[in-house]
DNA sequence: CGAGTCCTTGAGGAGGGTCAATATTCGTGG
DNA sequence: CCACGAATATTGACCCTCCTCAAGGACTCG
């Protein structure tokens, strides 16, 4: 495959599992998946899963980001979630029997780790502990689309900008404390990405980005964006 | 409490039951849950439980609808979904451990049992195949809530009423085959309602639905509105 | 360093929100 | 069953937010 290759990690030395769904397997269990997992590394802009098609297992993010989206009637994508280093994605799909109802692409070098179905589903029929784990993180996800399902309904594409930039703070902010000194986050997202997790149009977004970097909220440098005044953006957003 | 009085359905003669999450308990664990239930009758226009209070158990309703809805920002209210017999209300709030995000209020007179916490618990502890269904189910609503999401962020006002009057098709058509003789359904809401579900002004939803009168796709009569043309709503929801 | 991608800006207009005034319907009590 | 007040539906006018189209400029990456 253009753009991947195996990048084996066994799941005892990945860094991220004590924040994922995997923390309280077993030492068994753990063999179990490592022995069928396959790793792979993906450059930026591939797709790892595609809408419509029927899902074989589920992905663990090691490292990088993957962006979440839905192809609208008339082409436009939404951008349902940034997925995160730990986050297990197509689980759901999986579960309700379903294809995929969104596609995942990596926004930048990213690598995961593929779980069979099989081995998925066995591991959720023997150990009750790990199917309460999904249960609490599916319905934790449900409150917060409900959420996010109000404010596309009712907010300003204002109020729902300046939301969106304090959540990619949070998620830009995640590694960026990793890699770089200053304690400041940039956000590096194509405005059109942008446009299509706020739910409105490109040039919309740049307006009122410029708008904001006048009022000294945000200052930009190309691309990228830095947060500098999240409470008055919080304020901005109703939140 | 006003409005609401005393009226006992062991589970084993619900009618809705075999629709239900409870269609696979064992008669013990029925036995359990009537033992520990409480029922009561709802008028119109009662809140059942409240955006932002602590879930102490769960609801399964046995006749009537709920309206499920979240108070935005600007005190409007977001209409989620409308929840009909057999289905359970509060389980996702109860298990996520978190408050409950959406208040639910009864649309017609309406019964409903309450289960408290601890046996819902007890019951998703010893029953792993409770536990699957609910996980199946919740898994199954993100899939749903992210079409929704899609459709909020891209399609036209029209087009979501186009949907949102095929869904209520669907709810005011379940228990209308049963009273009413003649085939055709009818949609019995405020318009209010319908504006919250679909996310517009109340005046653009009277606006639409006037055009789609003229258009022999509906019809109304007072408040009632009746779908004549499901095919072309279809149609220009691009559903 | 060139091509492609992405960003930015402007002009114009449509969709849909808001406000206000009136008509109708609904639910309630007499 | 009828009448009344409150809630809801309807209509019109206005205008603001945001979308679309178009064109030019700036990055970025091979």
């Amino acid at each position: 495959m253009r753009g991947s290759n195996k990048t084996y990690i066994p799941c005892n030395e990945c860094k991220v599992r004590s924040h994922s769904l995997f923390d309280k397997l077993s030492e068994s269990e753990l063999d179990n998946l490592d022995y069928h997992k396959s790793c792979s590394r993906h450059k930026k802009g591939q797709v790892l899963f595609h809408e419509g098609t029927r899902p074989l297992g589920i992905y663990c993010i090691n490292s990088g980001k993957i962006k979440i989206y839905q192809t609208g009637s008339d082409g436009k994508n939404q951008i349902i979630k940034i997925a995160t280093p730990g986050e297990v994605l197509g689980y759901k799909a999986l579960i309700s029997d379903s294809p995929y109802p969104v596609t995942g692409e990596t926004l930048e070098e990213t690598s995961v780790c593929f779980i069979p179905k099989d081995e998925f589903i066995a591991t959720l029929q023997s150990n009750p502990e790990f199917g309460q784990k999904l249960l609490k993180l599916a319905c934790t996800e449900i409150g917060a689309m409900t959420d996010n399902l109000t404010s596309l309904a009712q907010k300003s594409v204002r109020e729902r900008l300046a939301v969106a930039l304090l959540m990619l703070k949070d998620t830009y902010g995640i590694d960026a404390a990793v890699d770089e000194e200053d304690s400041e986050i940039e956000i590096n997202l194509t405005r059109e990405d942008i446009a299509n997790i706020v739910g409105t149009a490109t040039e919309t977004v740049i307006r009122i980005l410029q708008e904001m970097k006048e009022d000294k909220l945000i200052e930009t440098n190309g691309r990228k964006i830095r947060v500098v005044e999240p409470q008055k953006l919080f304020k901005i957003g109703n939140y």
